[in-house]
DNA sequence: AATGAATGAGAGTTCATTCAT
DNA sequence: GATGAATGAACTCTCATTCAT
């Protein structure tokens, strides 16, 4: 599940370390943004700086490592998804439930200019999106042929939604927060249901809406 | 429209001077975040960095005024919502669609950590908050009362949902990204019709819920 | 005497710290090299490296800034000693024994890439450059028309010469280190002067071999 | 040829190893002066490095070691030279041209305080120089009483002069810096033959002119 | 009151050297 | 003995804030 970067068989070690530093990363980054200081990532993975350094060799490479993790573990979510839920309603709501992860990179994605700017550049990551989309794709299909997804939202739009779930946990009670995402998603799930009440304004937003950033 | 922060008159240059600050502020926050160089900010404002200092001490002091004078604006706009607009409905959605200056400020606010704190710690913006719940909560109920609104949601709910709308602005051709937040928009509100297809999880979260932030 | 770089009138504090930093370069460079902590050169400026880094924004635009100090005052004194001295012999004698200051520009130039490296992708530098070699060799060609200077040397001969004098200083006792460079001038002179007993290796160099450097 | 450092015969791997080690040193101190990173010579080495530290405990005992070794070389090419050479002039001229080695030392020595320093303080590297100015000495005497080299200059003379023609060779076109040095010291050895036409300033600098280093 | 210069703390990054494997 | 990972000090550069002009 770790990044697929390069696959030299590291010291027993040092694959520790880089381990730790990947992982106190993905939090420090969750937590405060992606401009915390190196210093303070590598102080929670009980690491050097210099160690930190030798294993990314800057900030945007670290960053670019704890994307690829992400993504990939949340591609593979979405496949499993797809193959295992009876329906693609089903499948659709797991996928939009996705993991705890996803849900951080999502946020770094759109915090900080940083962030986004560097996983557009960075081509694994870009085709790891890329599959995850067309997994996506499959599933948002596969609901509207049953009936149960209305025919004018594409899966851009629930990307679209995707994220904004993702966005929604602050300025709340402990409690509040906790239960959020799971309302507003099931509100906007209500609002996806066919029948629907009413037409949505423009067109349905296509994985190639998806394809050349913008931010 | 400006801070109610101080009342003292300021010399008409004076004067002219803040509010120039004010305005590069607002605009280049909205680009580049919250963390950028005070002398860009000052520059932007054709002003001396020692004059932006002399009216905000400090760059918590600016963020603070930027966001009260947006959140005046929007509670403004809320108040004249609930009295123009017919039905409680019309006025939840109008309220819902609110304006470019308060997408910026949320934007900025879920955005950066310093501006959460900074937004939360201040009284003066605490008070506009809640004057803006209040008004809005009076929507909510009227709405439900109308039936047009399902009863198992609060204005913590809306109040998610609408900063979830605000974020969904990345990562798309700018086509998209212009088509996308009405669509989601439109979404969430065909979810909030009665009849609800089934019930939320969790309870309809209240003002309450709103009150001590987390983030 | 000071950088042409640009014009702009500092203000009177400002113009005396950037005198300083000059200063203190200069000295620095020539004593420990262009390597040194630029804290250092700070320091000795009696400034803070904040005002260093804000006159200069990295270490190479100082020593930009102090090599064209230099190289300007050298043009001026070789423009001088081809006015001023009665025969060409005399001028080239003059120039060879030119100022403190070129000595150490020259050594810095030969003792760091990076110096060499900055200098010579500095447009204002090579122009200097130029116009200095252009009047050394008006002296050696008026110095040969006179027959005191041997013909199968150019300019480009002289100016390594030139370089080497200003390279001997190390490895000696403090008195002989004074005695030196005034002698092997004094032998190179005497090598110079017609008749030559015998013919030189090669070809006389001239202003166009030392036209693309190498280093 | 190599270090007489310590005598105890490494076993054979360990031996190539430190020769490689010294050959890639010399290598890299030549091209990128005497501060490049340990870690760059070690890899040129082909050698860890750890290996590289195992054998010279820092980057001054390496720069020792290789100078120990160019030392050494020239020392025993001088001795040739009065022995084989018909005139103490042409032994002169032959120390003169001495080796590329030695002048990668010398170059190394004058660019860099550090390399200076280590140079100075080590007895061994001291011992050498003063074998080698011993020899030199008595070529120089040698060719006084031949009649064929001036009787107002002595060793410290020829070696900075010697010190100078090694370190013209920067900014010219690559042909020219070939040609250089040999031109240089073709017009210096003219200045040297008897008779002079007249007489160098300050007195002829001896042995002992170089035996306290200032640099 | 406005300006922009000066300061200095702090962040990012490199590299000499040590030490576990 | 060899290797290369880890450490942390040192250095460069940026920027918030203060203060002389």
């Amino acid at each position: 599940m770790n990044t697929p970067d390069v696959d030299l068989p590291l010291r027993a070690d040092a694959r520790r370390n880089r381990d730790q530093i990947l992982v106190a990363a993905r939090a420090i980054f969750a937590e405060q943004g992606a401009e915390v200081p190196m210093e303070e990532i590598a102080r929670r993975a009980s690491v050097g700086v210099g160690t930190l350094y030798r294993r990314f060799p800057d900030r945007e490479a670290l960053i670019r490592a704890v994307f690829r993790d992400s993504f990939t573990a949340v591609a593979e979510e979405t496949r499993a998804a797809l193959a295992e839920e009876p329906t693609g309603w089903d499948a659709l709501v797991r996928i939009m439930r996705l993991s705890e992860r996803l849900r951080l990179s999502m946020s770094m994605h759109a915090k900080s200019p940083l962030v986004s700017a560097v996983v557009r550049a960075d081509p694994v990551t870009e085709r790891l999106r890329q599959d995850l989309l067309e997994t996506f794709d499959k599933v948002v299909r596969q609901a509207q042929d049953e009936g149960t997804l209305r025919r004018d939202v594409g899966v851009g739009d629930l990307a679209m939604m995707f994220v904004s779930v993702v966005h929604q946990a602050h300025a709340v009670t402990a409690e509040a927060a906790g239960l959020a995402p799971g309302r507003v998603l099931a509100i906007m799930l209500d609002g996806l249901r066919t029948p629907a009440p009413g037409d949505l304004p423009g067109r349905p937003l296509t994985r190639t809406d998806l394809d050349f950033d913008v931010d």
